[in-house]
RNA sequence: GGAGAGAUGGCCGAGUUGGUUGAAGGCGCUCGCCUGGAAAGCGAGUACAUGGGGUUGACCUGUGUCGAGGGUUCGAAUCCCUCUCUCUCCGCCA
């Protein structure tokens, strides 16, 4: 969210990011409940002050055995006053919160203004697409063939948009995780696995909510959504807290399972890996200094590219225009791997920073002096990578003729063997 | 799931016949004194949010905040209600 001070003394930015958005969100009617809300403000705090000096009189009073019925009288009346003013303020502050929460971030200069993924910009491209000398298969085929992915059963098992992994598949995607893991520990990314569900507020609090519930899987009976990414726990692992800024930045890498409901979805990339309600993913999360945030960008970027480059895995960085962003985003960049069958590149991992957007609604602060004023720090956060979009692309760039998957050189000591068939 | 106890400032910890308690005391931290230096000791200072004024984050001033929300009252950390979390015991379970 943004600070409501920055929308008010700059009204003109606030509207310049909408509209490269295409965001039809109007502020003017926002800025007036603001000056309303400032006048409420003004007038419930003064019959507030005058209240409580007359309330320490009423006590004097009565501590000497003097009568104060009259100005209890008259206190009586101001009492009535301040709570209809509040409620008055009550009404417009949430109305003015509906708004504010659902102000998407101001994209940063360097982002290309663009109405949507057209306008995104390629940054740099790393590895040549293999040329194949026979008919490249769709990773669903591979794997069906292989016998290591099965989609038929985990629809009647559960639903669309599932799949069971078997036998070798099973064990590659467990040995993408850890891969991930030690290399970005070895970084200096410190592991955290987290809860799979969280409340509410962490949802607010990375932007995930109030904007996109229909996307979440909410536990019913209960208050928990299952976590679209592990950017939603790890994030909030430091809300409502004040960190030392000797402490940043902090690095943190997770694994964990990412539900998402594929709301509007239908239709597109219903076969495979590429678009389930339930995946893995090895999430990087950095909390940093705000002047040092965009640099944290460019390394966090390169963390990622780094486990595509070890699977040597063609991709290339698209530096997503205004249209693209997401809501909470200031800048972002998508890794995008090569797939054959589709014959295109295809996300596998999206870094971006928040800078204080997503630190604001969660509040995570640093200090830069121990009696320094808390500043809100800058969030961000990248896919180090999507595990199941990895294997897929592993399938379908590593597949041989003879319908076998040569395992590439950097799995072989997790994997133990170095084909798959 | 059942029964009980609790939640106060960076931390520990007073305060439960409602009224100089934004909050005692201690620890920690910052600055100063002392010292050749350090420790000890002494002195001073040590929350956050927000409104208004202003030399527009020097400063002055109002309001709110003692887990969260609501209520009673002229006035609530203190009384009432709801919720959340923590601890102990029982039950259940991986």
């Amino acid at each position: 969210m943004l600070d409501l001070r920055f929308v008010r003394s700059n009204p003109e930015i606030v509207k310049e990011a909408l509209q490269k958005r295409n965001s039809s969100l109007s502020l003017d009617d926002f800025l007036k409940q603001e000056e309303n809300r400032r006048k409420i403000l003004f007038d419930v705090e003064k019959l507030k002050a005058q209240r409580n000096s007359v309330s320490d009189e009423v006590g004097c009073r009565k501590k000497n055995g003097e009568d104060a019925q009259d100005l209890i009288q008259e206190m009586r009346k101001v009492g009535e006053e301040i709570k209809a003013l509040e409620r008055q303020l009550r009404k417009v502050e949430e109305e003015m919160e509906k708004v504010l929460y659902e102000i998407p971030n101001v994209p940063h200069e360097s982002v290309p203004v663009g109405v949507d993924e057209s306008g995104n910009v390629e940054v740099r491209a790393w590895g040549t697409p293999r040329q194949f000398d026979f008919e490249p298969l769709p990773h669903y085929e591979i794997g069906e063939k292989l016998d290591i992915l099965d989609f038929n059963r985990a629809g009647k098992v559960t639903g669309a948009r599932f799949s069971f992994y078997k036998g070798l598949g099973a064990k590659l995607e467990r040995a993408l995780i850890s891969f991930m893991l030690d290399k970005h520990t070895e970084k200096g990314y410190l592991e955290v696995f987290p809860p799979f569900m969280v409340h509410r507020n962490s949802m607010i609090g990375t932007g995930q909510l109030p904007k996109f519930e229909e996307d979440a899987f909410k536990i019913e009976g209960t208050e928990y959504f299952l976590i679209p990414t592990a950017e939603v726990p790890v994030t909030n692992l430091y809300r409502e807290e004040i960190i030392d800024a000797e402490k940043l930045p902090i690095y943190h890498c997770a694994y964990s399972a990412c539900f998402r409901a594929e709301a509007g979805s239908a239709g597109r990339d219903t076969r495979g890996l590429i678009r389930q309600h339930q995946f893995n993913k090895v999430e990087l999360v950095k909390f940093s200094l705000p002047e040092n945030s965009y640099d944290e960008l460019e390394k966090l970027t390169r963390d990622a590219e780094s486990s595509l480059q070890e699977l040597e895995l063609p991709y290339r960085v698209m530096n997503l225009s205004t249209g693209d962003l997401g809501f909470s985003a200031a800048k972002t960049y998508d890794l995008e791997v090569w797939l054959p069958s589709f014959n295109t590149y295809r996300e596998i991992s999206s870094c971006s920073n928040f800078e204080d957007f997503q630190a604001r609604r969660a509040s995570i602060r640093f200090r830069r002096e121990p009696k320094g004023k808390p500043e809100y720090l800058h969030t961000l956060n990248g896919s180090g990578l999507a595990i199941g979009r990895t294997l897929a692309a592993i399938l379908e760039n590593y597949q041989e003729e003879d319908g076998r998957v040569r395992v590439p050189k950097a799995l072989i000591p997790y994997m133990g063997v170095e084909y798959i068939g």
